[in-house]
DNA sequence: GAGTGGTCTAGACCACCAC
DNA sequence: TGGTGGTCTAGACCACTCT
């Protein structure tokens, strides 16, 4: 046995590249538990820190995590897809099959004092504020995604946004269809760092798992943070 | 000297912890060399595998980058900001300081066969061809993000789209200015991964910084990649 | 060649989970 | 209590960069 010790590639990358494979071909499945760290050793004859590198590598890639005194699993994958398409679809049988139960729960409104960084790229005034309203997106009945828009309250004051009740399509459609806004252009921040504990919580996750952050600002600001989707074969 | 080895906080982290306060401080400005690991391991008291331990923790927050034989270094920031704010601000100071400056750069429009995920999200014909756009996003000179958009050759048929010409708004701009589409929702796909040895080159990085990838369904596809960012303090 | 990070080993003890 | 992953050490050799 043992891992191949080709040149020029280290052993640990090896014996990524073997479990990385096993879980590309379906010989681990979705959930699966991988071969603990002293069976992964011996499997491939190396050191136990070589088989915690080539481990520590797919939880990078997020192909696995690790959960401390059980194990490592193959991670499910829970890609978003399939929402919108039928509409457009040459092929309609698409639209029946319609992939997960997506759900957004309206988790609060609130007037706030903004983040400078909102404030920064808004343009507000020092002291204005905003009306914060957060969300909580499931898909297939699992957490996945926070969700925090931050309007100006100029434009907020006397419309639905600022009441504690759901928006046909979001703050953007109410903006562009009734207030008769319209979107220009668009730019986008992207961060990785780890959660918070409520954050965490509120998604259902391991505390070492990365979020994604995204600041969307558009004519207003959408904030948002999610779990590191799973790679696309 | 040496670390405070506080109880319940490994040490490797609570190096990772005086680094990323001397960077988040200051005292470690963008573009800073840190200490070699051999310094680190004499100034903190640590074996050199905590060392390396702490700085890999940094290096997944996106603090900072290592080069072999060379050293590891401050990442600087780049964010992409204040582009569009000016015309919703109230302080309009904020329009005359403009950020950076942004530049979009046409690689290339093709018409290709589409990858599976495009041809599952799009719903199209087996054999149906895409018009592919590509794009280089830059921000002060620095190439940051490459773009590409999948148009199905029958809405981008007889359109400057199919041309190689730079279309103003972009192409969501013209599908909904010019062609009477209209943007209903839209789904994300976000990943993490490795780049490969072409966008590393065509991002000028290194080919051990993860790219995040965003797969963005509308009407039409937007596929892009762009360098992880960095974290917002 | 000197200095840097990259890889690898062998061994030890601790913390968490399940039975 | 046994098995799992988490942390830590000490030492060795290799690969890359700069001069």
């Amino acid at each position: 046995m043992g891992v191949a010790r080709v040149r020029d590639r280290p052993v640990y990358k090896q014996v990524a590249d073997a479990l990385r494979a096993a879980i590309r071909g379906g010989q681990l499945a979705d959930g699966a538990l991988l071969a603990p760290e002293t069976e992964l050793m011996a499997r491939y004859g190396v050191s136990r820190n070589s088989v915690r590198n080539a481990v520590a590598l797919l939880r990078a890639e997020g192909l696995v995590v690790t959960e401390h005194g059980r194990g490592t699993f193959v991670r499910a994958r829970r890609p978003l897809r399939r929402l919108s398409s039928s509409r457009y679809s040459k092929a309609k049988r698409e639209a029946a099959k319609q992939g997960m139960q997506v759900d957004q729960q309206l988790l609060g409104v609130e007037v706030v004092d903004p983040p400078q960084e909102v404030v920064d790229r808004l343009g507000l005034e020092p002291g204005e504020q905003v009306v914060l309203r957060r969300h909580l997106l499931s898909v297939g009945g699992e957490p996945v995604q926070l969700a925090g828009s931050h309007i100006p309250l100029d434009i907020a004051r006397g419309t639905p946004i600022e009441r504690f009740e759901k928006l046909q399509g979001g703050v953007h459609a109410l903006l562009e269809h009734d207030l008769g806004h319209k979107l220009e252009r668009f730019v986008e921040e992207l961060t990785f760092r780890m959660p918070t504990p409520e954050e965490a919580r509120q998604l259902g996750m391991g505390a070492g798992v990365p979020v994604v952050r995204l600041l969307r600002t558009l004519r207003h600001v959408l904030v948002y943070e999610m779990p590191a989707g799973d790679p696309v074969p």
